[in-house]
DNA sequence: GGTACGTCTGAACAACCGATCAGATATAGA
DNA sequence: TCTATATCTGATCGGTTGTTCAGACGTACC
C-alpha cells in the first residue's frame, strides 16, 4: 500500500511502511536483539508442537513412562492409534521423539533435552511438580 | 503417591474401548501421573500461544525491551498494528502480558514468570543466550 | 504359504486461526 | 467544541491442522 521507499536503511529495509514509532532507538535495539526469522519460526514450531492437548499428553506420557509403544500411548492418552501415529510422525520429523523398532512393535521416547525441560517447566506451571518417573531414572531406557 | 495399588479396575471407566495394551500396568501408572484434562488444555494453550512466529516475536521483544507501546511493537516485529492489537488481546486474556495505559498510549509488558522462563529456555535452544535487557533494569524475575 | 497383529499412510472433511479491512472508541490538544 | 492520534474491535476470507476412514505395509506365528 504504501509506495514510498527512501528510508534511512540503517534499521531495516523491510518495514519502511511503519513510520510511527515512539522510541526509534529502542525499536532498533530490540529489533537487533531478536533471533533471525528462521530461528524464530523454528522455535515457534517447537512451541506449536507442544501446543496441542493430544501431542502434549503424548509427550508427557513419554516424559513419565520413558519408552512406550504406539498402542500403549493410545490407551494412555485416550486417542485413536491412527491419531497417535500421525502425531508421532510429526514429532519424529522435528526430532522431538525417536523410535526404536523391535519386531512389529515401535517404541517411542523423548529425544530432545530442551523439550524435556520445557515439559518439566510447563508441568511446574500447572502445579504438577513431579520429579520421579514411573519407569526410568530420567532418560529413559530400560526395560522392565 | 500413595502406596498401594490394588486398583486396576477403575482405570478403564473412560477408555474401555481401547482393549489393546501391551503393558496395562504401566499405562495405568502413567495415566494416573498425567495432569487433569483441564490442566493439560491450559498448558497446551500457553505453548500454543508461544507457537506462532508473530506472537513469539512480540513476546521476545517484550522480554528484551521490558515495556513497549503498540506502535513500537508493530515496528519491531514488522506486523500491522491491527495484528499486534489482536495478538496482544489474546495474550492479555491469558494473563501472559499486562497493559498499563498512559494517556492514549498502551504500554505492554510480560506478566508471567513461567512464560518468561519458557522464552529464555527457548532462546537458549536456538543458541541465542542473551541475558541483559535493553532498557528495563529488572527483567528476569519479578512481578510488577 | 497364509493369517493375525501392530503400525503406518494418504485422502477427505470440518474446525480452527491469523491477516486484513473498515470502522469504533478514547484521549490530547487547539 | 472539533480534529488528529493511538488503540481496539467485529466481520470476513484463505490457509492450516487434527481427525477419521480405509487400506497398505511389515513382522510373527500357525
Amino acid at each position: 500500500m504504501n509506495g514510498d521507499k527512501s528510508v534511512d536503511s540503517e534499521v531495516s529495509a523491510i518495514d519502511a511502511c511503519d513510520l510511527k514509532m515512539v522510541d526509534p532507538g529502542k525499536v532498533a535495539a530490540v529489533r537487533r536483539s531478536l533471533p533471525g526469522p528462521e530461528d524464530v519460526v523454528e522455535l515457534a514450531d517447537v512451541f506449536s508442537l507442544l501446543g496441542e492437548p493430544g501431542r502434549l499428553r503424548l509427550l508427557m506420557s513419554l516424559l513419565e513412562g520413558g519408552e512406550m509403544c504406539v498402542c500403549d500411548l493410545a490407551a494412555t492418552t485416550s486417542m485413536s492409534e491412527s491419531s497417535v501415529s500421525h502425531a508421532l510422525r510429526l514429532l519424529r520429523a522435528h526430532r522431538i521423539v525417536s523410535v526404536s523398532r523391535r519386531g512389529r512393535m515401535a517404541y517411542y521416547s523423548l529425544d530432545d533435552g530442551h523439550v524435556r525441560m520445557l515439559l518439566n517447566l510447563g508441568l511446574t506451571h500447572t502445579g504438577h511438580s513431579r520429579t520421579t518417573p514411573v519407569a526410568s531414572p530420567d532418560t529413559a531406557v530400560q526395560g522392565r
